[in-house]
DNA sequence: CGGTGTCTTGAATACCATCAAGTCTTGTGG
DNA sequence: CCACAAGACTTGATGGTATTCAAGACACCG
């Protein structure tokens, strides 16, 4: 992550940073596993993992020379930019997510992929996976099943920006968030916290509002004792009260 | 399943198919032929068509019984509903689409499927949809495509709730519909006159606002001399002026 | 004919955006 | 290591967009 932290936070840290790849096999897709043999098959294991800055695109629509990214370590954001100058965040990025599963037929997506966090990110070339997918069906179906998720996320995003408030739509992200980092064993599991790179300007870019109303509702958490965030992290102190907030039914 | 189908059935139901579902053929996936396949292969072709009278549920979460519907004829939506009563509608379902791609792998959508006109359309056993898909990859891939086309509208809506104005969000929708229905011959090719069943509050439910203010926007429109509805029927026409409100770039 | 659903319009209100100023943190170069 | 600049966050004041509430016009249907 970006240098320099107290040492207890750089043990923090690196605790669950040991996300190589070896972690990857835990999520849902065993992607990591594929991208491997495909690099193998293809002969270019070096070239095939890469490392970006935080805060560096990784990639924009006219790049993506039939390739499909997938995250090894890291946060990214798939986003989408308009001409104004404003900005939608589609979905966070985790270890082990595949950047669009649409990507496996070479549809270009509207939007660009950011580091938010120094990524580590392995692109499979296209054509390959496909080959390998198509022709083990139980493999297909894990992938498709990852994308069916992909989708029912996109979904219930339609439905908190179409008719929920800032603070339902805040609360759900983050409890979101955590269901996911709890899945890939990246929360501490006494403590309960996790690793939060997101400024609050990508969580308004994700939810639909501006990074000063962020601002208000997070301290209205805080002040109500839900959560409490410092030092890049993120505990949920009352998982009841914020899954109140969130209207989660 | 009695799997021989003798040539004269095959021929049957391949003349039934096209004079009810002329017009599906010419729609992206040729679904209704598969449909009439399996229908075949299940020997139960009369009861795979059903027509629902408008404003009635078509299937709810929980009587997805393994089948997968696509929509032959008239108009339905996909609404989530609230429990406060409100509901956004995720997507308009045109003659030829399927309720939904994911469907194929038995996931439980979260949402229903309501008949906006009086509907017709079609069940497809999930396991025979899948099973014929995956023996015909060609076919698989169309499928896959028409997933990417569900999942790419789901990200620009996404767009449209979180960073667009009550202005740029309808007449994203008009244009798309025009679009939509274009690709399927029911717009009036130089009158540019198309049937248009919806309801203000699903216009409404669509891009996250209420009924009143859809009004108020819509009489804008007229006003401005972008769009005539009348009657059930829509009209662009300017349809420069509508891509310039709506931010189309 | 009353009833229901749809649409329109106006007034009051709520929610969130914008603007602005200030604090604190983080990063960088001297 | 410090100084400075840039970015991130907070907080209050003000404004705009969309909601809520309400009343009335209109069409459609049993």
């Amino acid at each position: 992550m970006t240098a320099s932290a107290t040492p207890a936070a750089t043990e923090f840290i690196a605790a669950r940073v040991h996300s190589t790849c070896a972690n990857c096999l835990k999520y849902e897709l065993n992607l990591c596993r594929v991208a491997a043999a495909c690099a193998l098959s293809a002969d270019s294991a070096a070239q095939s993992a890469r490392t970006v800055p935080a805060r560096r695109i990784i990639c924009r629509e006219q790049d993506l020379h039939g390739e499909v990214p997938i995250i090894c370590e890291g946060w990214a954001a798939s986003v989408v930019m308009l001409s104004d100058g404003s900005r939608q965040i589609l979905s966070f990025l985790l270890p082990g997510d595949i950047v669009s599963a649409a990507l496996l037929f070479d549809a270009r997506p509207q939007c660009l992929v950011e580091a938010i966090t120094d990524v580590r990110y392995r692109s499979i070339d296209r054509i390959e996976l496909k080959g390998i997918l198509f022709k083990q069906p139980d493999r297909l179906e894990t992938f498709l099943k990852a994308w069916i998720e992909e989708k029912a996320r996109a979904d219930q995003l339609i439905v908190d920006l179409g008719r929920r408030t800032a603070e339902e739509r805040i609360a759900r992200l983050l409890l979101n968030l955590e269901e996911r980092l709890t899945r890939r064993d990246m929360v501490q599991p006494e403590s309960k916290e996790m690793e939060f790179p997101l400024r609050q300007h990508h969580i308004a870019d994700a939810v639909g509002l501006t990074p000063v109303h962020v601002s208000k509702v997070l301290s209205e958490f805080r002040r109500g004792g839900l959560i409490k965030i410092s030092q890049r992290s993120l505990t949920v102190l009352d998982p009841a009260g914020l899954r109140r907030v969130a209207h989660m039914r």
